[in-house]
DNA sequence: ATTAGCACTACCCCCTAATGAGTGCTAATA
DNA sequence: TATTAGCACTCATTAGGGGGTAGTGCTAAT
């Protein structure tokens, strides 16, 4: 048996048995690591033979062997059936991820390519975001996903009421952030433009810079509390300021390159990739995830079956989040194959996340 | 020899002897029709004593393996081998679609579905537009596309200038069409807030109701001409008018289902899919059909070799304009395998604009 | 003009055998 | 005692062969 040296303690932990609180020895590591990246390259299972020709150190098939098995009765590594190779599980490349220290340079010649050159042609965040999303899909070759600011967590800059008929409103509010939304709302009663501009002055006074979290909640409070004692200006102030802070999400992330993801070789078959195009349907899986992401700095890794949901478990998501002076404002994500390239995809969505922050940075209001 | 029978002059026409002039008599129709109808459903080669069977009128194979083998001929059938049933030309599909008069009417149980919702929920075109792209995508399992309205041929409703912060203004434009564009202008010089309203003022007085397309123009006229004889407001108004109407065209098209394609039985192959998938992303193929398709009224149908892009010649495109009450303002359709269903995609394309501009001109201006 | 009959073709499916990459176990080795 | 060579075994993959089938084209009979 070879448990024995496969398996080290923990350097500086007491004396626990159980096989979670072991590490494995380096040689099993730089086993395991080789596999991993060999099937990564590959996406077929990995041999002893193989193995042995392909890895550093100077070992036989035989010893790879024995070292394999132990792998494998730990959880690291499955066969698809007796006589195959093995194949790395989602436990694997947690490992895996997990002994990549930090996100490694990108190289000079990618970089390159990551640059966003939309504030150059007058786009707004979203714009921007679009941009950001379908460059890091064109590089990675993977569905890639950014939300956008939280609605809830961003603060006014600006609110704006155009009369437009005598029964619309167009409202515009623009955040600190940059983004600018604009919705159209229908009252009972007529308005003329002069009243809307100062119930727009009054509405700017009162809440610019406060969140729109807050002001939702300022101005249910008044409707409620004060409905009869304001004058005629505040209570409609208040009125029309409740129907133009409602929370209307549209398209709260934004999609690139679905399609990568069916034409991927890792996924061997169509079936494996339908879960995952049903996630991006339904949307709240994945914001859940690119939530989770920002509270946190620096990048995520959610591998298949970490991920709450179901459909996801089948790949793996790498996030970072973007922020600007204030706030951290949303993230940004690749979505592939479990095995997919790791080290080169997590620099490149760490870097990406970085320029993003930069460009938004730039056109910021505080 | 059976051309002879097979064919017949065209009714009324002189003495044309070329085949493109003649017509199909009534029992090669029938079966070239059938062949038709067999292969969009099975999406397999169609034998002789297959079509006996499922043929309304009475004929036997080998009757039928003659009129095929003229049909093979005439170029509206071709044999993936020797000894294999036979499958409609790009030539047949045109055929069929002609000799469909008017689109059918739909199904009850399909029109209810298709019901625009988001003008309640206060969105706008754009929004409008995003729910029947997909809705038609859902309904025909295949990728839809829709055009924006040209932002040339819209008409002014309204524009308006809000300062943000001293070197930005916020530019909002309102077509008739009830389409709204932002977008953010850098300016050298501070203006007031009032002194960008009288600015907006003077634009609205001359331009309402004006086309993008002519605004620009006269703009620009002026600017030249008259640079230097108007006031400081009129100076000022060019000068921030032409930023402003400058062109910005953000995404002129929506698309939705991409996926339907790469998971549609009809493609048997997905190498076949992907130059479609190549179009989608560069657009501009896609958005002449659309654009053609806007000059005439009622639904139209573009056929594999049809096609001017070569990366289309693999599908087929069918495509309805849509209209508020005074100008045609972009279109919608469907794209697909040339063996689609065209009988049913053709009337759900037809109605599903339909229903569009219904909406879309209940909300616009005029 | 239509159809029945027949020879022929080529795909498809199933079976088989051979190949080969891989494993686990055991005994020999350094 | 850790490592390795050797061997028997497993199982997916591949190639080849035969029967079945759906199709064709041609010819002769109706």
């Amino acid at each position: 048996m070879h448990r024995g040296f496969l398996l080290r303690k923990k350097t500086g932990t007491g004396k626990k048995g159980v096989l979670e609180n072991l590490v494995l020895n380096e040689r099993a590591q730089l086993v395991l690591q080789s596999i991993i990246e060999n099937y990564i390259q590959s996406s077929e299972p990995i041999g002893s033979r193989t193995l042995s020709k392909s890895i550093a150190a100077t070992l036989s098939p035989a010893t790879i062997r024995n070292i394999m098995s132990d792998l494998a009765e730990l959880g690291y590594l499955i066969q698809t059936h007796t006589s195959a190779g093995r194949v790395p599980t989602d436990k694997a490349y947690r490992f895996y991820v997990n002994s990549l220290s930090s996100p490694t340079s990108v190289p000079e010649q990618i970089k390159q390519k990551i640059s966003l050159t939309s504030t150059e042609q007058g786009l707004q965040v979203e714009g921007i975001l679009a941009e950001a999303v379908r460059l890091l899909a064109d590089l990675t070759k993977f569905a890639c996903v950014v939300s956008t600011p939280k609605a809830s967590v961003s603060r006014l800059q600006r609110i704006e009421l155009i009369k437009i008929s005598e029964d619309r409103i167009l409202v515009i509010l623009v955040t600190k952030a940059g983004v600018v939304r604009d919705k159209i709302i229908f009252v009972k009663e007529s308005h003329s433009q002069e009243f809307l501009n100062s119930v727009a002055a009054f509405l700017n006074d009162e809440f610019e810079d406060h969140s729109m979290q807050e002001i939702r909640e300022q101005i249910h409070q008044s409707l409620v509390d004060d409905r009869n004692r304001y004058h005629d200006l505040l209570a409609h102030a208040v009125r029309l300021g409740k129907k133009a802070f409602e929370l209307n999400n549209p398209g709260e992330m934004l999609i690139d390159g679905q399609m990568n993801l069916l034409l991927d070789s890792h996924f061997h078959e169509q079936s494996s990739v339908r879960p995952i195009i049903d996630a991006f349907d339904q949307k709240n899986a994945i914001l859940k995830i690119l939530d989770d992401s920002m509270k946190h700095k620096g990048v995520h890794i959610f591998i298949g079956i970490e991920n709450d949901s179901k459909q996801l478990q089948g790949c793996s998501l790498i996030t970072a989040s973007y922020h600007n002076k204030q706030n951290v404002l949303g993230s940004i994500g690749v979505v592939g194959p479990t095995s997919m390239d790791y080290k080169s995809i997590i620099s490149m969505v760490d870097y990406t996340a970085k320029i993003l922050s930069k460009t938004i940075t730039e056109q910021s209001y505080d």
